[in-house]
DNA sequence: ACAAACCATCGACGGATGTCGAAACACGCG
DNA sequence: CGCGTGTTTCGACATCCGTCGATGGTTTGT
């Protein structure tokens, strides 16, 4: 499919994280990084995506079928479309293999978002 | 006014953080962890919240008053609508002096957030 | 080729959410 | 007490969002 509207929260091929944005302590946020970080905690702000999120990022190997990961009470297209909005916020990736489709976290977005929610060490 | 609503995101007066939740990488969610987390997740998934919070967070004396922090591009009874949401999410605090009502961030939500994002360190 | 399993997309519906103007409330001051 | 300033609440509206059943596409096995 090669989704065109993925978003770019990281920069795809650096070794090092690109955060978005700075520490929320840091300093007030311009309207364009409250943009950017604000689409991915709505992305983690629905249970049920984040049960699935939790599900992929949890399972062994990183990784984890769809059909591993569909037992949180709600239909196959709402699980697939979950998942979609997490791909789309450059959560997770995606992969076919045979029959399966494969998700894994992106590590990179959730270090970056870690950082984010750094507590400042009494700055000033 | 003392809110009823106000969730009980962390064990108030405990001096240790009590996280709603394990890490993300942890294991799967259950149900209510994941709705207790999404919560926090999706007060912060709003761009004119994320700046208020980020606003709160950065002014020195880590407080702020309304007057300091409304110029976020929507109106003055949106701006206030907003702090309530982060208010009734747990992730603020509010207190009136005088004339001026002063909001200061919550620091154990804060950490207790990161945790949840906290990159497991390579498991297994 | 056909059937079955897995997953994604479509179309529709109801409820939640962000926004505003107007009005109400709280406080300090003259 | 009355006025001005700061903040919250109210009511209304448009839009977004989560959910479902039905359908379509892809792959494997018979």
């Amino acid at each position: 499919m090669s989704n065109p509207k993925v978003l770019p929260l990281i920069a795809p091929e650096s070794g090092a994280v690109a955060p978005c944005c700075p520490p929320l302590t840091e300093r007030p946020f311009t309207a364009e990084e409250a943009e950017t970080a604000a689409r991915m905690f709505r992305a983690l702000g629905d249970p049920v995506r984040l049960r699935l999120f939790s599900a992929v990022a949890s399972h062994e190997g990183g990784e984890a079928c769809v059909c591993d990961i569909s037992d949180v009470g709600v239909s196959q297209p709402t699980v697939s479309h979950h998942l979609k909005k997490l791909k789309d916020a450059g959560l997770l990736t995606s992969e076919r293999r045979g029959t399966w489709v494969y998700y894994r976290v992106e590590p990179s977005v959730l270090a970056s978002m870690g950082k984010l929610l750094a507590v400042a060490p009494a700055a000033a």
